[in-house]
DNA sequence: TTGTAAGCGAGACGGTACGTCCGGTCTTCAT
DNA sequence: ATGAAGACCGGACGTACCGTCTCGCTTACAA
């Protein structure tokens, strides 16, 4: 009985969606994960950090991992766009860098780590992280590639899509094994895969 | 009336470890892995499969990760050798290729995945996986590229880890994301890391 | 075009209360007790089944017991109501025999037995069932007696309350044990209980 | 993460039925209801009062009317035995004086009275009521009435179950409503239902 | 004629309890 | 000593209602 709460009660929001409760559900996500690990985010813990009902976020979350979803593709849009302007080698150089930083140091570079984990151990993250994240930025990619290929920037041997695999494999991989990958290798690969020496 | 001892019930062996429960409870661990998925392999599970009492599994095994090292450790060693003879850049081809293929074919392969994947998600299982697997297997696979060095068979233009990154990132990525990685990309990544053209 | 306005929406009555919406939450209440029990009536199940808001009902009811009351008192004056006219031993036994009928067939009687089962459960439900029910009745009955006894009718050993315990106790206990009294008995109690043989 | 408690954890019993959290449970039950009444008698609450888990409540208990079943049933047994030495007039007498009692006092009164109120709300719990409750207990009021007529202690004008429901339904029904049954209206009905005037 | 005030259906909200499942520890008993 | 069996505490699961709230609409009455 906690009858000695003494301040007003944030009011909610009526029959409208309580934004104030779905950032709060988001947040409390985000940080439980990256304190506590994948192991601790529990929906009732989520709930408790979020100061929010177990109901409100079922009522809109069918899953924990489509609230993940929900912050991955937000602060991924937010802190690691993919490069839409005058594509050059650089700018996809750059872009490489910038994906293993997320990867290393960005909240939200756990959050996509922890899916592409739970992708393994259940089908249906697996359909909704591949439907909801890697394919539309795989998309993304692969038109940044063909316009530099286009613009004459880069002319890789290989397909598109074998192409970001090569860059994109070993940079995943380290996050996942825990190694530090090194500026010099991506730019090796980049160097290697993507401006073949014509001779 | 002969019928009192209903079924046989295989006797335990008494005071020594029962090879025969050991067993049973590494193949009932694999066979859900494969069949139904790493979330449904539960302790629990896998005692009702293998036939075997649930303290029988906790007192041999502190986890049900340990169950599924075990396992991988015995088939990758079986089933994926590191080649060990004359080295040669064709023989570690080979090697990436068979790697490819034990993670999309191999019951094995997908146990090294939901390895991998968990240990995203928990740190203790990221401990053990890196100390009973990776660091070993990276040392065979250090001492593969070592010696086709010295035989001058490769001349890679990034140090040992960085090469090895560059190899298995994509192709471990690739199972993961669920995509296949063509033949084609393995070869012209050990075209291009390890046997860099002089010009 | 006629049907843009597929269904006509019973328009509600502005400013002042619904009765339209009153009588269907009595009605919805009346009907899922007697249905699927007191269990299943709800708050949500009687604003389902009235097709009514919730808050409609929080606004005027504080409960679903005074539901249930505000439904009792009406039926149970209209379809039981105590004699009001000549008092004789025979009315008093008509009220009896139209008391055990009333318990045993009529919806109103299962709301009867409903609240004085809640009223053990809940000390609000207990309190207000006596304010609003049983000393109501409780007060009419002891009339009904008192002027039979004024009048020569009957002749009661006991005090008013006592008799009236003595005879509808047994009717109400036989309800709710599921067990059906016999006319007799009834006949007999207010035989023994109300004209004792003067030797 | 509880980790601060200091007392040496009661070990449990192994593979036999843990007869200290069997009675923790029956106790919490009885207090629970008796302090705070039925709406406060939740699995949970009972649990958490009983120092189990709630598990081993629904393991050995189908639901919380069995608990308070199995309390009524011993205790009533211990407190309010059916009398079976010589049968009198005098002992039966007795019986329904202590069963006045019983409810309004006794502990285990106030669980026969939730379970009968229960019974109103819910047919499983009105089937094993009578079962294994009302049905047995009625089967031996039956025989001690059925050994005084034999005695020619009594000789009552009504059937066996009619007269222990004319003796019975005002002592039930006062303690339901909360008034207090009089020793004379007790007296009373033994005098005229069981020992009708000869005359 | 037009505020304005109240009632209305709808439904989101913070909570509590439900009954189930599994984790990891423990004890008993047969082998 | 080992292993099968299974009871135990703990705690998360996803669901159902609770009682409160706000929204946008409709209607009746008063200015």
């Amino acid at each position: 009985m906690p009858a000695t709460r003494s301040q007003p009660r944030r009011p909610h929001s009526g029959s409208r969606r309580d934004e104030v409760a779905r950032l709060a559900v988001l947040h409390a996500a985000d940080d439980l994960l990256v304190e506590h690990g994948f192991g601790a985010l529990t929906v009732e813990a989520i709930a408790r950090r979020a100061g929010v009902a177990k109901q409100t976020i079922y009522r809109w979350w069918p899953s924990k991992v489509e609230i993940l979803l929900d912050t991955l593709i937000e602060d991924s849009d937010k802190h690691l766009p993919v490069p839409t302007g005058k594509p050059t080698a650089e700018s996809i150089r750059g872009y490489l860098h910038g994906f293993a930083q997320f990867l290393a140091d960005d909240p939200a570079g756990k959050v996509l780590l922890a899916l592409l984990a739970q992708a393994q151990h259940d089908p249906d993250t697996a359909r909704r992280f591949h439907e909801r994240y890697l394919v539309p930025r795989r998309g993304q990619e692969r038109d940044l590639l063909a316009h530099a290929i286009d613009a004459g920037e880069i002319a890789p041997a290989l397909g598109l899509d074998s192409v970001i695999d090569a860059l994109v494999g070993p940079i995943v991989y380290g996050a996942l094994a825990g190694s530090t990958i090194s500026r010099e290798l991506v730019d090796t690969l980049v160097d290697d895969l993507l401006r073949p020496r014509p001779n």
